[in-house]
DNA sequence: TCCCACACTGTGAGCGCTCCCAGAATCACT
DNA sequence: AGTGATTCTGGGAGCGCTCACAGTGTGGGA
């Protein structure tokens, strides 16, 4: 009954059945068609087009220890996914990237620390060659895990804390922050604040680095953290103008927290640019279509995600480690 | 050298040796520790944990026909996933109720044609037991090529052209609709527009059914139509208002085209709730947020995913199709 | 005492594929 | 005609696992 009603799936055997050929000629036409005649390739094509056939990627995989497929493993709660239009494009260049290499790419996500063991598991069972890290706070336990399988990774972002073990490729963000510090200064800004993102990552570290480099030490008064949200960015704003009230610029460390504090500095009465300049980053498109569009800095996601493709398939069959920083470019809007 | 940078990985083999038992023995014991011995249970778990042995999925996906992962299938263009908040609900409760279950989640994205053809091949060359469908426009292909193959199929939402081949769980988008426009009229509202979803899709026709229910034929002057998104429902009022000024109501069947038609209507200087009514779908936290909040249709994703995943289990191995339709709620905010 | 049920264990077979090697056929030169 | 290179083909082996089956040992009931 269920064998009538889900026929048994043709196999290598059936195609070369129904060819005239062997399995092993079948195999080859399956795998570049080398060293086969004309005529037994058209048999094959045609073979496999009445039957149906499909590989069976499991026995493929068997015998050739390759997938085919790598993970591009989110460990972030996932609303931040929804939330952050730069993973949106990171997941699609990667995937396209990918594609084009006849490889699949399969998003997991391991928000929570139970999750990421189910991932751990799963990686190791042998269901990817490799594996795209993203947003990886320091000090995860999956790394370790990954690592001691001699897993191929590649980290999108400086990998805090395991910076000589895996490669990574990440935008240049102390130079972005040091761009957009230096354009605030040039613009005649005298106290200019900060809102930085979470320190256990490297966009938050990153950036605040970069402001020092052109502040000095900085007075605390000037600097606020959040989570990225657009919530915690009016709310890290808020805070900023009680403590610091005659600032006039501030560098919001991601597009998102900056909506965040222009709606913050609205409130609070400030006319952005004339009172106060508000600096973002990641040249987001709520940066381009917000009142007034932003001044942030460009990472070209897209040349990340082709860059990372390519370090990990390097990665796969070697088992050097390497880095890449893209540059990043400062937009000069409204808002400065 | 290779070799010795990425060992072999151990296999039952290995671990029966070091435990002093046979394959099968081992092979028990991953499989639920059926007939097995305490003291022969305790020497295998010992030995996995000192050879770190982790099964090979393919090697036993091979064997077993079953590769216990699901694959969520969103063929629509990435950029919708990450705009409609009731994908986020979907993705991450069917993620959870597999979880429970053992069985992985993969998410695919097939956006084009050409993504939907390497899909196809993909599932079908046995990566997974079964397939989520969300979103899929009425007329693709790949359900067909799925249903060839024998996979099982569960769709989320009334799968236009094919209710009477493939199972699929959907809220009741008709009857939410009649509850929203009959609670309009029961306040006392008398020109009541409506801006559909795209009509290809179940939410498009389903809702705008539900308001022919209860108004009747309607005046063309009245009916607008969108694509989900908040930009659309913007035009789609800026549309409706020179069409028919003299509306009181409308009916938006998404709260996010409902944010678009609000500060369309605040542009045209109409008061909400007093000089139109505003009635949403979906009840979204945007919904809670907006001001003014907004009167919506609540549907329960979280028990659409639980239904789902329910189905999808259940039709693996059995070849009966079945369709669950679950209730919308009506939430009455300040929009109206 | 014998016998059967029951718990447990080891082993052969085989899932569907690719890799490799031996051999056949073809061709170009000696 | 003989030799060697080159192209092409078939089939054995084996990837790591589970399943079925035969076999061993133990205990309880006739």
């Amino acid at each position: 009954m269920s064998a009538s009603s889900r026929p048994r799936r043709p196999t290598v055997e059936d195609v070369a059945a129904v060819a005239g050929v062997s399995r092993g000629t079948v195999s080859r036409v399956l795998n570049g068609g080398h060293y086969v005649s004309p005529d037994a390739a058209a048999a094959v094509q045609r073979a496999i087009r009445k039957t149906g056939y499909v590989v069976n990627q499991h026995a493929r995989s068997l015998v050739t220890q390759r997938s085919d497929s790598v993970a591009f493993i989110l460990s972030e709660p996932q609303e931040r996914l929804f939330e952050d239009p730069n993973f949106n494009v990171l997941l699609r260049s990667c995937t396209q990237e990918l594609a084009e290499r006849d490889i699949t790419l399969l998003l997991t996500i391991a928000g929570t620390q139970a999750d990421r063991q189910r991932v751990g598991r799963w990686v190791t069972a042998g269901h990817v060659d490799g594996v795209l890290l993203v947003s990886e706070h320091a000090g995860s336990p999956l790394i370790d895990e990954l690592r001691s399988r001699g897993l191929p990774i590649v980290a999108c972002g400086r990998p805090i804390g395991h910076e000589r073990e895996i490669s990574y490729v990440a935008a240049d963000d102390r130079d972005g922050a040091r761009q957009m510090v230096s354009y605030l200064r040039s613009r005649g800004r005298r106290t200019i604040g900060i809102i930085t993102g979470p320190l256990d990552t490297p966009g938050g570290v990153d950036r605040l680095a970069g402001y020092r480099d052109v502040i000095g030490e900085p007075d605390p008064r000037l600097v606020g953290t959040g989570d990225y949200s657009q919530a915690s960015g009016e709310a890290a704003m808020d805070d900023l103008l009680r403590r610091a009230p005659d600032l006039d610029a501030v560098f919001v460390c991601s597009d998102l927290m900056a909506l965040g504090a222009v709606s913050a500095l609205h409130h609070a009465g400030k006319r952005i640019p004339d009172d106060v300049a508000v600096g973002g980053f990641d040249d987001s498109k709520a940066a381009l279509t917000s009142t007034p569009s932003l001044t942030t800095i460009r990472q070209d996601f897209t040349r990340v995600s082709a860059e990372m493709v390519r370090l990990l398939l390097a990665t796969i069959g070697t088992e050097n480690r390497s880095a890449v920083t893209l540059p990043t470019d400062l937009i000069i809007r409204n808002s400065t």
